[in-house]
DNA sequence: GTTGGCACTCGGTAGAATCGACTGCTAGAT
DNA sequence: ATCTAGCAGTCGATTCTACCGAGTGCCAAC
């Protein structure tokens, strides 16, 4: 289990000269496209940025002295540090999506049938393929959803299941094993008071349930109790993990390949390091923002998915560092707009 | 989609002598352990084969002609071909797991709590770290399960849910819109027709519904219809990979890692895969003997996992063809041994 | 402040030399 | 007839050198 390692907060001027930030801006645009460090040459050939090689390389110095710019070694052209790639994405002028790919989006989206685990799914394989990143999608935490209705059912000699409906169309399902013997009667009665009982309840509240020792009260409280159990486990949602082959082809290293899948593999980190970037209210994490030392080099942008103003999930890309921040925010919006509006086509019945 | 290729079928003598087998078993074991060539000198140290070097050479010679070892250039030792696996695994006496890993298994198993989803999930992690290679555990196909109970669920205007519980505990459930109106009771009344058709069938099934016109018909009819409609997508029950990051470190280039990640997102291969495989009786396949060319330079071992003689879903293990097939075989035909008896505990209730 | 010119740095590539692990072959030993 | 020791030959891997060129830093001139 990697550590979370505390967050640095550089405080460098907050905003560039207007030719410094066009340079900045070249060297990200170019390097995301190259992967290549970016030389004085090509940037001063650009028409965004009027200026001879040597200006630009003088302006570079000190982009570098402010910690924008890095060199991988003395004779090679400029690289952006995590620094440099925060000030492109913080005044990154909102990309649109171009129009076949909101088609495709949408026709998506109005193809898409059946129960939100394979929607999430099919949703993280698409936003994958689209902007070519590894996508994570976490569906809605089922921490506030109410009991629309529950059951019992009988299995065998002692052993039973109780089912829960919830409101936001989950099922929740435990079997268990009971010290006793019951008859079909008695399942039937312990689940019309199971029902009255915990009808409009969420699984992590507390309930009165009877204390009386017949079987069918026994019954009663073996069931909400298991029911009870495990409800903690489920909080968060789950994620979906989509494209996890593009990792492979955006690191170098296979090193950094292996370790990068090891954290996707965590579920529980990813949703956690996605609902706390959407709780400070960041879409982008660079580097070491995303305070895990394997994802030094990778960069992850996420996008929220809300009904009715309520968190149900997020959407998340994970890329290196040299990604196509404009790409990947725009299709990460669109996206969790359009899941949105399903999720909340789905899951009508609420409180 | 990778597609599959024809299998081929060499015909080489099915025995080996004594010492050529011995030779060969020393070279995979060398190799599996070592990643390199493996040459005359190394083999001829070893006293499972009393022989010079000379002589070890002049039978490498013959086993290179009969197709079971190659060179990577002339002057480099020799590594197995995936004939040469096939020997050795054919030939391969079966080891057992370690105690310690034994005991590591069995407390898993006994301290593992929850549905069968998770319990999939863990164990999949379990073979993995056991084995370090990627594991791949498929769940119990819903195909022959029957309704235990079903019931219909008001949610909104025009809108509910159909839920059916079924006999291996696992809870189908789809929600729909209508065209017309209902009211709670006739929700009442199509949830105890929709009881009353499909308990005891299986989805696949077909069964006569009411054909009236009236509200509770209708109901019941799209209701049916719907909880059948999807029914054959869920058939091959659900897949699990786990450590998918040992992908990363099992092959050199990352061209191959890539490729390998791809055809493990691709749920519906694997599954079918290893399904096949179980059909055919093998338990290992070997670079081509998988069917898929971006699996050349994998292995996979396979371990159906059967509940009182019933297929009840599969283990697979994968690696690169110098993988340790005494180690990967134990530990999956362990591993499912136990998942078999926690499926069994789980799925009480059958017929 | 900007620009052209210029010496300098250093990674990457190509070619030559060397090393060493192995092989195949053959002649002699068992 | 089988095995083995010896030996010349092969070829990848490593090292070294030279060299090229992209790109820099600095400076003097505009």
């Amino acid at each position: 289990m990697a550590r979370r390692s505390a967050r640095p907060t550089p405080q460098p001027p907050q905003e560039l000269a207007p030719r410094q930030a066009a340079i900045l801006d070249a060297v990200v645009t170019e390097h995301v496209g190259t992967a290549q460090p970016v030389g004085s040459g090509a940037v001063a050939g650009l028409n965004s940025v009027h200026a001879s090689p040597a200006t630009v390389r003088s302006e570079m110095v000190t982009l570098e002295r402010e910690g924008y710019l890095t060199q991988p070694h003395t004779s090679a052209g400029r690289i952006p540090t995590d620094q440099g790639y925060r000030y492109f994405v913080d005044h990154l002028k909102r990309g649109e999506l171009g129009p076949a790919q909101r088609q495709e989006v949408a026709n998506f989206f109005s193809s898409i049938r059946g129960e939100i685990e394979g929607v999430l799914e099919r949703t993280s394989s698409l936003l994958s393929s689209l902007t070519d990143y590894t996508s994570v999608v976490v569906g809605p935490s089922h921490a506030s959803a109410r009991v629309l209705t529950a059951l019992i059912i009988d299995l065998a000699p002692r052993r039973a299941m109780v089912v829960a409906v919830m409101s936001d169309t989950n099922v929740e399902r435990r079997s268990f094993d009971t010290t006793f013997d019951f008859t079909a009667t008695d399942v039937y009665e312990a689940s019309q008071n199971v029902k009255g009982l915990l009808v409009g309840t969420s699984l992590d509240s507390d309930v009165e349930v009877p204390s009386r020792d017949d079987t069918v009260s026994k019954l009663t409280r073996v069931a909400i109790a298991t029911l009870h159990e495990n409800a903690t486990t489920n909080v968060g949602g789950h994620v979906v993990v989509g494209g996890a082959a593009k990792v492979a082809s955006s690191f170098a290293l296979k090193d950094t390949v292996a370790q990068v899948l090891g954290i996707l593999e965590q579920e529980v980190v990813v949703a956690s390091l996605l609902e706390d970037m959407i709780k400070r209210g960041v879409s982008v994490a660079i580097g070491a923002e995303t305070g895990f030392e394997p994802l030094a080099s990778c960069a992850v942008v996420v996008a929220p998915v809300t009904v009715d103003g309520i968190p149900a999930g997020a959407i998340g890309l994970l890329g290196p560092t040299r990604m196509n921040y404009g790409a990947a925010m725009s299709a990460a919006e669109v996206v969790s707009a359009h899941l949105a509006h399903r999720i909340a086509e789905e899951g009508v019945a609420r409180g």
